[in-house]
DNA sequence: ATGATACTTGACTATTTTGGTCAGGTTTAT
DNA sequence: ATAAACCTGACCAAAATAGTCAAGTATCAT
């Protein structure tokens, strides 16, 4: 299973852009002093964000990025699939057509690993951006 | 968050050698067999469990190990926090004086990490090993 | 007793993933 | 024109993973 920093800091950074939603550009230099993200770094992720069409570019001085839907139709599935995040364990998956070990049948957790992922799954499609965004409201940024 | 391999071979192992339970000792020769995985390796992964006292081993010929507790007292969570796979994925429960990012406040996606967590102990804790070999019991091995 | 079976332990290692950095761009507001 | 900001691809060090290898020790069957 893969859950990382890549992913935490995809959501940090977009849940630090959602507070200027429809105000203005934020830059990811602004982001990264706040958040403590290396800009560099940041700019891998946003690459990745923008071709799944999450966030917009707006490029030239007073530039930056802007979300592309509204927070609260953007979902944490929609931002970890984005960034690679996939929330899979099992080398059982890669060979679906055969079995797992190279066998001509499931292995013995199959079944344990699809259901987690589902279960997984559903905890981040019921939150949203938004969600998050209301959640840090007092918090100092 | 790391759920990886070992974790799954060794809910893997100990649903082969549930099924002998309270019959006789499984050598890991023999799940190394069965399932495809380096008895080198099982042998990393049993000295664990039999650390956690999941597993009691028997030396000698004919031995091998048996579960130490019935199989529906075994909690999947308890086989993965023997093996060292922690249900964790962040870097912010390190520091749990301070804040995340070496700053003096939680960063914003800290509530979400320890929802999630929750969520997926939850599904752990209510698995047991006794529930997966019934979910097998039809298969072949 | 003695050999075979099986557990026990610890060191070692190749490969992959992670979490970045670095360099060299291009675009656009002012 | 120039600085701010995005954009892209290559590169890399450290850590984790998934093992292997070697050298035992304990116990049972014969």
């Amino acid at each position: 299973m893969r859950l990382t920093s890549k992913g935490r800091y995809a959501v940090m950074a977009l849940v630090d852009l959602a507070r200027f939603d429809g105000i203005n550009p934020v830059s990811l230099r602004d982001i990264s002093l706040r958040q403590g993200i290396s800009l560099d770094y940041l700019e891998q992720i946003f690459s990745k964000l923008r071709k799944k069409e999450i966030v917009q570019s707006v490029r030239g001085t007073q530039g930056g990025y802007i979300l592309n839907r509204k927070a609260k139709e953007i979902k944490l599935t929609n931002i970890f699939d984005a960034v690679d995040e996939k929330v899979k364990t099992v080398q059982c998956k890669k060979e679906s057509k055969k079995g797992c070990n190279g066998k001509s049948t499931k292995c013995l957790t199959h079944n344990l690993w699809d259901e987690l992922e589902t279960h997984i799954n559903n905890f981040f499609d019921k939150k949203s951006l938004d969600d998050l965004v209301k959640e840090n409201l007092e918090r100092r940024f």
